[in-house]
RNA sequence: GCCGACGUGGCGGAAUUGGUAGACGCGCUGGAUUCAAAAUCCAGUUCAGGCAACUGAGUGGGGGUUCGAUUCCCCCCGUCGGUACCA
């Protein structure tokens, strides 16, 4: 009988189907583990070979964990919202909703064609309104509560209207934009518009102003790395930095949380460091300067204050919003040329580029009091305006980045700290003892970190405080397809929060999906939906692609509740997720927003966990080989590849090709032969003319290749449904977990999962005999098929455990060349190896489950129990070095002392030519393992 | 630039705590089977030298710690991911 997997999986999917095998309850005696994927993008290339790495590795793990006893939760859903869908709908006129849709049915199609036990009846979708319904109404929680960083929670913003109302800011200990101060008088004389000001400086979503990319051609706002040396990578249109008001939330109010809690997750270090670098907290001093005069002072963060004495000079961010009012008449035309030119600049420029120093004199002085000098005050695009305070008092002595700007504008330098003593120590670190500083002189720099913060306070300039890089996060897109915020606006512009119970806020419907003019959203023009018959209106951006994201895990836990976003029973059973598995590229942002969101609705009694993700394991991406020919633009020819040098690379491009046409892709040697070319020119007609330039005496058109991601754009995405067509679901399962540990970025190469498939077919062959039928032994196994099948268990499940399932693979193919070679047939061995491997080949484990007269599924098995007895070894093979060199193996009985062993390696005659006359110093044994002889 | 990861045969990778480097698979070479091919099976396959026994080298490069380093430490090179509006 032979192995056919495709009769086979469409049988036991619909088993599995009709007797709702994946279907979970919330309601267990079992202990409850929770296994959750990143939820995909559906884009409209469909799901590629790379997706599904990560959900196999979690579909292995859940079934894993339910053959041990566990109630597992393992589902799926999309993330829905985005600009591809948008940008298609502009260029196509099809409605976002539509080309979302018809992607997520190929997704779920492809995805059901894996094999997974996805709990289907909780399937989410972002886009669906009554998933949004909830990620508005977080939003609103949000916009209606403050933090208190003096009870570290964030409360309702009631309460703080009320503290206002009777106290004023007096007692208020706040996280807020900036630190306010007035009394209850004050409070109540203000108008309807300036306390909506003053709440916003508190809310935890607010509106302010912040800059963007923006380009005037495209009518948008563009991301930085949609930006491309100042102009726009589609077009190449200007783009300029603009300030706009925007949505925030005020993750900054939880930087310190999100930090300490990292601590007890189990995510790799390289994972915590990640995100604790992201959240950047420095402990330094805010100081204040004065400004010759003015009545202005800047404010400035320093993590150095002990370096004052050396601050020659001020820097402020070309935004900061003093730089006009600082700017004197002789510094104008400078100072606007300047201005021009970083307003091409995108921010990850201005940080990445640190070789060129650029800045500009505004022609006014800060004064530094404790040198009682004027310094000047310069702009300069290294600082930035959401950084800190958007300032820094420059010392370059002990500075880098304002040590390079010193000596490009000849400004001052004055060395404060003597590092002599601590050779090796660099600018930045903080070592060395101070001088040049006046009453810090003498000192080593941690006390005078400690004295100079006491004298600032007392001289009431400043004061220590904790600074954190990280940012608070624009909320607000000018796009259609993401959520709409339930927020309205009266004729004065103040915000207010809609009524919970008219949620969800639906989206218009729109024909044109381009944006409206004067930087406005889409939405702007849906003028009935915007404009209420009261007279207030609606906002008109919508929430960013993190909005749906950074709640749908809980969702899962009760996806269709219509009353909570997940009711209470279902979050206290489920709690949080035990396994989350994903890529590196959401390490900071997706994590770090979700982290945020799950803290607040936990300080609300939402949720019982601080955390979301217990434990994280990163899945690598899997690439994609980019084969593209070269073109001469002016001489309209195609290049050989390995010709190129003969040409000015300015000249040239690069034209991504389709792999199907490229002879042996990936190799050095890829090439188009005739019959690649002849498909390439029927593929792009436009170029049905140009002439290829060979090499000389070649017949291979060489192309390039390099690896990089799979993408529609690049012609190279290898489609799930054609492997799994030709092998079936198991062998691609087996495959993609047999290329290589899941963490780990690797090249698709279809060529080797042949392999796997004759494994399957050798594995499947097993149980049948010569004729061809199914049939197997009731006798009992000897000692050898019953060690090579414990010690299968306990490598498979050791594997497992530490999420090494390419290794688990070759378990597999090892026990199965062994039981083969050792003509097994026991049902005894074979049944336990069938569980053992239905996760990983669902189809097949449940197949021959069937067939050795079991009628329930092998899912609903009990996982095999080890029994070491049977692993235990009479002898031990040890290797034999010599200064560290095998040279001889030999066998031992096991229970050999070490005395015996080192005495018998000694007397060893084989061993005598490679310690040729010398000594033996020493003999090293490690019991088990291996014997090194020293000799000298 | 900054933060993080990775680098082992022709290729994907294994070596879990510092202890036989190259498990398992692909590919390749030779053979069996076949009219032939596919499929299957057997043997070999890190590199260099040698008919062989064997000898030497070898885990991106350089240095160090150790009886012993793919594994630990320092410096360098390369590739990938993130860098706040791609998802």
């Amino acid at each position: 009988m032979q192995y056919k997997p495709r009769d086979i999986e469409k049988k036991w999917k619909t088993f599995w189907e009709d007797k709702k095998i994946n279907k979970v309850s919330n309601q267990s005696d079992k202990p409850k583990f929770y296994v959750l994927d990143m939820f995909p993008y559906p884009s409209g290339a469909g799901l590629h070979v790379g997706h599904p790495l990560g959900y196999i590795a979690s579909d292995i793990y859940s079934r894993y964990k339910r053959l041990r006893g566990f109630n597992v939760l393992h589902p799926m859903g999309y993330d829905a919202f985005g600009l591809p869908a948008e940008q298609y709908a502009i260029q196509t006129g099809v409605h976002p909703a539509k080309s979302t849709d018809a992607n997520i049915e190929r997704y779920r199609a492809q995805l059901e064609n894996l094999g997974f036990s996805f709990d289907w009846d909780r399937q989410v979708k972002t886009s669906d309104p009554a998933y949004y319904k909830w990620t508005q109404w977080i939003f609103l929680q949000l916009f209606k509560h403050w933090y208190d960083t003096a009870v570290e929670k964030a409360r309702p913003i009631d309460e703080l209207i009320e503290h206002f109302a009777a106290h004023g800011t007096d007692g208020i200990e706040a996280a807020g934009s900036e630190e306010l101060s007035f009394t209850a008088a004050e409070w109540k004389a203000k108008s309807a518009v300036e306390k909506d000001g003053i709440l916003m400086n508190y809310r935890l979503a607010y509106r302010k102003e912040t800059y963007v990319n923006w380009c005037e051609t495209l009518g948008t706002v563009l991301a930085n790395d949609e930006v491309k040396d100042g102009v726009s990578e589609r077009g190449g249109y200007p783009v300029e930095r603009k300030a706009m008001l925007q949505w925030s939330l005020r993750i900054t109010a939880y930087a310190e949380r999100l930090l300490n809690d990292l601590q007890a997750l189990e995510w790799s270090e390289a994972m915590k460091k990640m995100q604790s670098n992201w959240i950047g907290k420095s402990v330094g001093a805010q100081v204040f300067f004065e400004i010759k005069g003015s009545d202005r002072k800047i404010e400035v963060f320093t993590t150095r204050p002990d370096t004052i004495f050396g601050a020659t000079y001020m820097v402020l961010a070309p935004e900061h919003e003093w730089v006009s009012e600082l700017t004197t008449p002789e510094q104008k035309e400078e100072v606007a040329a300047y201005l021009d030119y970083v307003n091409t600049r995108s921010e990850r420029d201005r940080m990445s580029d640190v070789k060129a120093v650029t800045g500009a004199f505004l022609g006014s002085y800060a004064i530094n009091q404790f040198t009682g000098e004027d310094i000047p005050i310069w702009i300069g695009e290294y600082v930035l305006k959401d950084y800190g305070t958007g300032a820094v008092m420059a010392v370059p002595s002990d500075d880098d980045r304002d040590h390079r700007f010193a000596e490009k504008f000849d400004l001052k330098i004055i060395d404060v700290i003597d590092k002599s003593k601590y050779p090796g120590a660099g600018r930045h670190d903080k070592l060395g003892i101070m001088i040049n500083s006046g009453f810090l002189n003498g000192m080593e720099v941690p006390d005078a970190i400690g004295l100079i913060i006491e004298k600032i306070e007392e001289m009431g300039i400043g004061r220590g405080q904790v600074n954190y890089k990280l940012r608070d996060a624009i909320y607000s897109r000018q796009r259609y397809w993401g959520e709409p915020f339930p927020i309205i606006y009266d004729q004065e512009g103040v915000a207010y929060a809609m009524d919970e119970k008219d949620l969800p806020l639906d989206l218009p419907e729109l024909e044109d999906f381009k944006p409206a003019s004067a930087a406005k959203s889409p939405l702007a023009r849906a003028e009935e939906w915007v404009n209420l018959p009261d007279g207030y209106t609606r906002e008109t951006d919508t929430m960013p692609g993190f909005a749906g994201s950074s709640w749908y895990f809980l969702r899962y836990m009760d996806a269709k509740n219509p009353d909570a976003f997940a009711g209470q029973d279902a979050i206290n059973y489920w709690q949080d997720v035990d396994l989350y598995v994903g890529g590196t590229e959401h390490a900071v942002g997706h994590l770090m927003y979700s982290r945020f969101w799950h803290k607040f609705l936990f300080d609300k009694g939402l949720v019982p966990t601080k955390e979301p993700f217990r434990k994280l394991i990163n899945q690598g991406m899997i690439q994609g080989i980019i084969e593209s020919v070269i073109y001469h633009k002016e001489k309209r020819k195609f290049i050989s590849a390995e010709l190129t040098g003969n040409y000015d690379e300015e000249s040239l491009t690069e034209i991504p090709v389709h792999i199907n046409f490229v002879k042996d892709y990936g190799l050095d040697h890829s090439h188009l032969d005739e019959a690649g070319i002849r498909k390439f020119k029927e593929w792009r007609p436009e170029y049905d003319k140009a002439e290829f330039v060979f090499a000389e005496g070649s017949k291979q058109f060489k192309t390039r290749s390099e690896i990089g991601k799979m993408s529609k754009s690049k012609f190279n995405v290898v489609n799930p449904d054609d492997v799994v067509e030709r092998y079936g679901a198991d062998c691609f399962r087996m495959y993609e977990m047999f290329l290589g540990p899941v963490e780990q970025a690797k090249p698709w190469d279809t060529k080797g999962i042949d392999g796997v498939s004759r494994f399957l077919r050798k594995f499947w062959s097993m149980f049948f005999n010569k004729q061809e039928q199914f049939s197997l032994s009731e006798t009992t196994p000897t000692r050898e098929e019953l060690k090579v099948l414990h010690q299968t268990i306990k490598k498979v499940t050791d594997d497992i455990e530490r999420f090494s399932f390419n290794t688990c693979v070759s378990a597999f193919m090892v026990a199965t060349n062994e039981l083969v070679k050792l003509g097994c047939d026991k049902r005894d061995i074979l049944e336990p190896l069938v569980i053992l491997i239905s996760p990983f080949a669902p189809h097949l484990g449940e197949e021959l489950w069937h067939r050795m007269g079991h009628n329930d599924s092998v899912h609903r098995e009990t996982y095999p129990v080890l029994n070491e007895e049977y692993l235990v070894e009479d002898s031990v093979t040890y290797p034999i070095a010599v200064n560290g060199k095998t040279r001889i193996t030999t066998d031992f009985p096991s229970d050999t002392s070490n005395k015996d062993l080192e005495n018998a390696v000694r007397a060893m005659p084989e061993l005598q030519k490679y310690i040729d006359g010398k000594t033996i110093r020493r003999v090293i044994v490690v019991p088990g393992r291996m014997i090194n002889v020293v000799v000298g």
